[in-house]
DNA sequence: GGTCAAGGTTTTATCGATTATTTTTCTTTC
DNA sequence: GAAAGAAAAATAATCGATAAAACCTTGACC
């Protein structure tokens, strides 16, 4: 039958010591937060066997895992699927969001220590020299490597804040919101000045300016929001 | 995560007609919150095949689940245990929650549409019948019947805020409180006057008094966490 | 021409058994 | 007597097979 191909993107914890279930949930995640794994497609546990290798079980359980990150649907009786996307959702997060990362980020700039500022620092760094894309047969196309690293820079202004929990949301926030990213994405990432942006909000948090942070930070936030509405309000 | 819906649900979900994940699932998360499977506790598999008699998959799904939902740790290779508990994550979860429902609050005061306001008034007018206790074979304990409509009614206060999100990470954060409180609970619930609380604060948002409300609310919680600190950090 | 239902097909959900891993216990050695 | 190592027991993880449910036909009937 025609089982659709679905490209594993490369790069994920292959780590053979680790239970099959964690296996399959990061690699079944990374295919839907890349978009590879399209939203509202379904997602059946044959098929699945066969992409990662797996029995049923560990399929399910990492089906089950992703369900609570928001990004799988469980239809009960009638399987998963990739969750659907919309523009009120994305909305949604976007300014849950922004609310919550606010708040995280004042409270990280009040509370961090040393060792956090030379973390960020690092990371910055990091950043700063990975290519924004790759080139492959597919033609250009985003650079897994730059968006881990974005993201932990993005965790890594917060990461001081005394709240774990609120961390944890910003983080599901993250992959979700990526995700849209990804979906809306056209080809190539158009032009931005991402090194300049990443630049001046993590100096405003180093000096420790939380508003002129949080100002860019959300002008960041918002930037990307702009450019990917118009995109997916086409989509729709 | 199945979304709460805010529907008024009737009695308990044991439908035979849920697939026995999602009955596993309700099952051991009212344990995990009412106490009955103690924090730090291990969740063996065999032992609650017995317990909930179904097989090993459902158990091992459900158990993913309540992990994303911060009820159970999962220790690769080494099985599942009730979340521990401590002082330092009860006060955070407790910060968090303040934060978003005063945020959530306003917006839902703001928003808040005629049958919104119908539907609190009636979850009102249920919960203030209900008997705070009941009395059994163990002697006195907390009435499931009053718990599920009290969470019901916080919900409500907060049901037409817009976002879908921050009302999923508000239902998260009061399952995993109510935890704690039937954790540090001793025996029966001390004397505290539940109903004037509740109809006080239930008033000022229907009059649409938010400063009022969210000083109301926020002293209402602040009240349990008095209380609770004290039994929390004698546990420890 | 459309609707409904019986039967067949696909897919999900579930189980019992098997394999792999961790933990415990018991030796052995220094 | 403590530490290290090996064997045994416990239990977690996984698989293949089966049962149950949802979904597609297809064809009879109005």
């Amino acid at each position: 039958m025609p089982v659709q191909e679905f490209e594993v993107p490369e790069a994920f914890d292959d780590d053979a010591t680790q239970s099959l279930t964690i296996q399959a949930y990061s690699k079944l995640r990374a295919s839907i937060i890349s978009g590879a794994l399209a939203p509202g497609q379904r997602l059946k546990v044959e098929s699945l066997r066969d992409l990662i290798e797996v029995g049923a079980t560990p399929i399910r359980e990492a089906l089950s895992l992703l369900t609570s990150d928001g990004l799988v649907e469980r239809l009960d009786k009638r399987g998963f699927r990739v969750s659907g996307v919309s523009l009120e959702e994305y909305d949604d997060l976007h300014r849950t969001r922004c609310f919550l990362e606010e708040h995280a980020l004042r409270e990280s700039i009040v509370r961090g220590d040393q060792a956090w500022e030379d973390r960020l620092v690092l990371v910055m760094h990091r950043l700063r020299r990975l290519p924004r894309t790759v080139n492959d047969a597919e033609g250009t196309r985003s650079n897994p490597e730059w968006e881990r690293m974005h993201k932990l820079f993005h965790m890594s202004l917060l990461a001081a804040s005394p709240s774990r929990t609120l961390l944890q949301f910003c983080d599901q926030l993250h992959d979700r919101l990526n995700r849209y990213r990804s979906v809306a994405a056209t080809g190539a990432p158009g032009p931005r000045d991402w090194k300049s942006e990443h630049d001046a909000i993590g100096e405003a948090v180093i000096d420790r300016n939380a508003d002129l942070a949080v100002s860019l930070l959300l002008q960041h936030y918002n930037k990307t929001t702009e450019i990917l509405r118009q995109t997916l309000a086409a989509l729709k």
